[in-house]
DNA sequence: TAGCATACTGAACATGAGTTCAGTCAATCG
DNA sequence: CGATTGACTGAACTCATGTTCAGTATGCTA
């Protein structure tokens, strides 16, 4: 399906290392073989090794590339005045497979997924600080927590996007789910889902005195 | 480690179940091997199979098994008038094995697991209409949508815990990481992250003409 | 042109892991 | 008591898969 066609310019390990992006993404790294890989890049197994030395090289490489694409992307959305690390991310939607492979290491919990989460919470966070002084969201006295939330939920969202859009019908990735999301969100970050501050000020006044109550950890 | 002692008196085919949930749970489906669970369960590698067929077979007792002790806690949770589907799952850090299975479960997209999310969907669903009757949140033409994206964030998080964790230096499944997340979410359930609704009536102008711009997606 | 490095192949190798199976042991049943 | 059933073991089998390797071709350099 994705193999080569004679117009391919990119070298051979260029070709492995594209494809075994689209493999690790689609179903994972254990899953994905050398083998396969290889015949999607019209390539013998041999090749394989011999450019990356092992199927975990093999990975480090992507790694690398993929990282190196998404610094590239926010570089340039920094430069066009769009600071959001997200806008990057979202921009990445051009690059499925790029998208796909990053949700995947984050799933699979691989180094370089963990690297990439603490370099958008440092990059968020400090846009956040920047927007609170604009006065574009509210101060939060809990700045860097907050931040690691609404990353590990929109990292989160992302990797459960299966379940999320089986949920509300719609297909994973489509346009739709993402309009239908973003709507969803901005519901919640503009007003909350409480209808007023009784628990947070339960909240308060707990922590306030002793431990806060088991129930108060439902949502 | 968590061997066999004389005074067990789970079943062979129970503490074999019982090892597989912690294994899979731990390290994943693939990489649980047969052989270990079955010598950590104090069994040949051969009893594993003669009980449940095959290790997908084992795997479908583990998520039976995991499913029924979900069910019984929500069941308890309802009759103890805690009609809150977290609490169930909160409650199941008492068997902290449990939850790891469910959480790797999901993020091996498991047909279980799609089940499992569904089903809590459904009555999260059910529980946060009541709540809005009752004036407890605010009132949604959209409540779907926005339950599906509350329980997406919700397992998101949980299943990216080890990122979370270490962007807030905290141990995973800690008593400390607990209280700081729900503190957080308190505060974005609560107040929402924007000083105004300024982005939200700047999206639905946009929702009320044409295509709504690309920036939006961001958060 | 000779030589050498690099790209590349295909077969072979090694190992890990799921599964099969013949056979033992113990308890239950007629 | 004899027989049947089910629990259980340990070895063997099979297959998938990462890796190695000897060998070929190609293009560059001296």
């Amino acid at each position: 399906m994705s193999s080569v066609n004679r117009q391919d310019d990119r070298t051979a390990a260029a070709r492995i290392r594209d494809e075994a992006i689209a493999r690790f993404g689609d179903v994972g790294f254990q899953k994905a073989t050398v083998r396969d890989i290889a015949s999607a890049a019209g390539v013998s197994a041999g090749l394989v090794l011999h450019h990356f030395g092992s199927k975990e090289g093999l990975r480090e490489a992507c790694d690398a590339h993929v990282a190196a694409q998404y610094g590239e992307r926010r570089n340039r959305a920094v430069d066009s005045g769009n600071t959001d690390a997200f806008a990057a991310l979202s921009g990445l939607r051009e690059e499925l497979p790029h998208l796909k492979y990053l949700l995947r290491s984050l799933r699979e919990g691989t180094p370089a997924s963990a690297r990439l989460f603490d370099e958008i919470v440092r990059e968020t966070e400090a846009l956040m600080a920047h927007s609170v002084e604009a006065g574009v969201l509210r101060p939060s006295d809990n700045l860097h927590d907050l931040v690691v939330l609404l990353v590990g939920w929109q990292f989160g969202g992302l990797v459960l996007q299966e379940h999320i859009a089986r949920a509300m019908g719609a297909e994973p990735f489509s346009d739709e789910l993402v309009v239908r999301i973003a709507r969803a969100s901005l519901e919640v970050l503009t007003h909350g889902v409480f209808a007023d501050s009784g628990y947070e000020d339960a909240w308060k006044d707990f922590e306030a005195s002793g431990e806060p109550p088991p129930s108060a950890e439902r949502l």
